[in-house]
DNA sequence: CGAAGGATTGATTAGTCTCAACGCAAGTGG
DNA sequence: CCACTTGCGTTGAGACTAATCAATCCTTCG
């Protein structure tokens, strides 16, 4: 359901885009569209770049793997989000890209890409701010693994990813999908399984939280935010009067 | 010393810049050139953004408070790196910046920003690799606090900091300038002052480093890459085909 | 029905934090 | 030039968070 529209969700964040530019985009994500199975890479460190990708449908990650297996998940891609804008200008990818769910993406190559830059300014501005909200989540990410608490670091993943969703109009009221085992949650959060699992009944003991049948149900976001200190700032949603409109 | 040298050293990781693209660049460095104290804010978070700026001489950070008062070190920039390209379409910082030593630091308007990349697509291309190693890098810290040990990480920075200086031509054989403080570290690894004094201390003992009157000296490159399961991929350093090449 | 993936539990330990004190060197002011 | 302050590094004792290892349980699904 209305996979053409999550990008353009994701961006009105931002931009009210022209019905011009809505077309363009629509036109951009229609050509190459795959569908993968769960627990696919999609790309893997190493490989040469060759594509912008876009999740049109799914939930999507970005992991790195230490030379002994250590694994850190580095981000999570929900619909409407760009897996790394301009990356053909890198050799390699420093990093993988995986699925969780199956995913439905859009690969724009390096020239479709180029071209939508250069036709529309406005389009090309909203690349720019995914971008650096892109960046903005991996510093909070950082800074969620350097100083918050496992319970803290939990709670502000549960948080941001509602609010991604909600965004993108994947929450109904309080609950949202939620398709991530514990031990993904482990290596998001830098933790091991079993301790995210202690940690997880705590949260459902305070009546915070409720996690069953990959759902999650957030009994009171004000106080999920206030005990993760979450700060929504990094996600740069202010749209009132936002940068560029198309309306101008 | 050689000022104006940093960015295009900085920059010559990824590409040869014509002499044109070189003198386009420092006429830009030289417009709003301003020396900052030590320990000083560049610009905090909550206010707009409203230059690029580039770091001449000395090192700076970025970081990020908690309500509360805990203190993320996300990165830090040394001679010839950008802070944010492209900012101001930001309506407000996520985070703060600020000196760690005395910093010459170039500002640079948007205007004259988007003159640059609209006039040079070289210059342009190289701000994109700029961006995307500084991303790259953020994602290596954040696999660092998340999967390394308190030993680890600190090789790991360590490591990182010696590599970058020498890309911009700040060593001297097997030392470099380490303006950092133990607690500036520890904020920066996630880890406690004190933790990180008795890990040093380990680090002597193992005859891995030396760390005294703000310099580090690294006795065994190898063996600290080794130590840190250092990969540096992550810094996109291989110049060898270069993407783009002005002698093309 | 059996297998497999995922969640849960228990016992123990390791790594890191906390708090508090002390040392030392480099200013700074009288 | 000395006494005092300040910033930073070092040390110690004890507490606690989260990791480890290993088993068991539950659910789903072929």
């Amino acid at each position: 359901m209305g996979h053409g529209n999550s990008l353009t969700l994701h961006f009105s964040a931002f931009a009210r885009l022209s019905d011009a530019d809505r077309e363009v985009l629509a036109k951009a994500l229609k050509k190459r569209v795959r569908v993968l199975p769960p627990k696919h890479d999609i790309i893997r460190e190493g490989d040469r770049p060759r594509y912008v990708n876009v999740i049109l449908d799914g939930w999507a990650q970005r992991y790195k793997q230490l030379a002994d297996g250590r694994r850190q998940i580095l981000s999570f891609f929900i619909a409407g989000d760009l897996c790394d804008t301009n990356v053909f200008i890198l050799k390699a990818m420093d990093h993988s890209l995986s699925t969780v769910t199956e995913v439905n993406l859009a690969e724009i190559s390096q020239f479709e890409f180029q071209e939508i830059i250069e036709n529309s300014p406005r389009i090309s501005q909203a690349l720019w701010w995914s971008e650096l909200v892109t960046v903005a989540i991996q510093r909070e990410w950082t800074t969620n693994i350097g100083q918050r608490t496992a319970y803290e670091r939990i709670a502000h993943l549960f948080c941001e990813l509602f609010v991604r969703l909600r965004t993108v109009g994947r929450t109904e009221g309080n609950s949202c999908e939620f398709p991530l085992i514990q031990s993904e949650i482990a290596d998001a959060t830098g933790l091991t399984q079993v301790h995210v699992n202690r940690t997880i009944q705590e949260m459902r003991r305070d009546q915070l939280i409720e996690l069953r049948n990959k759902r999650l149900l957030v009994f009171d976001l004000e106080r999920l935010k206030s005990v993760s200190l979450f700060n929504p700032n990094y996600l740069h949603l202010d749209h009132e009067g936002a940068f560029i409109d198309a309306n101008d």
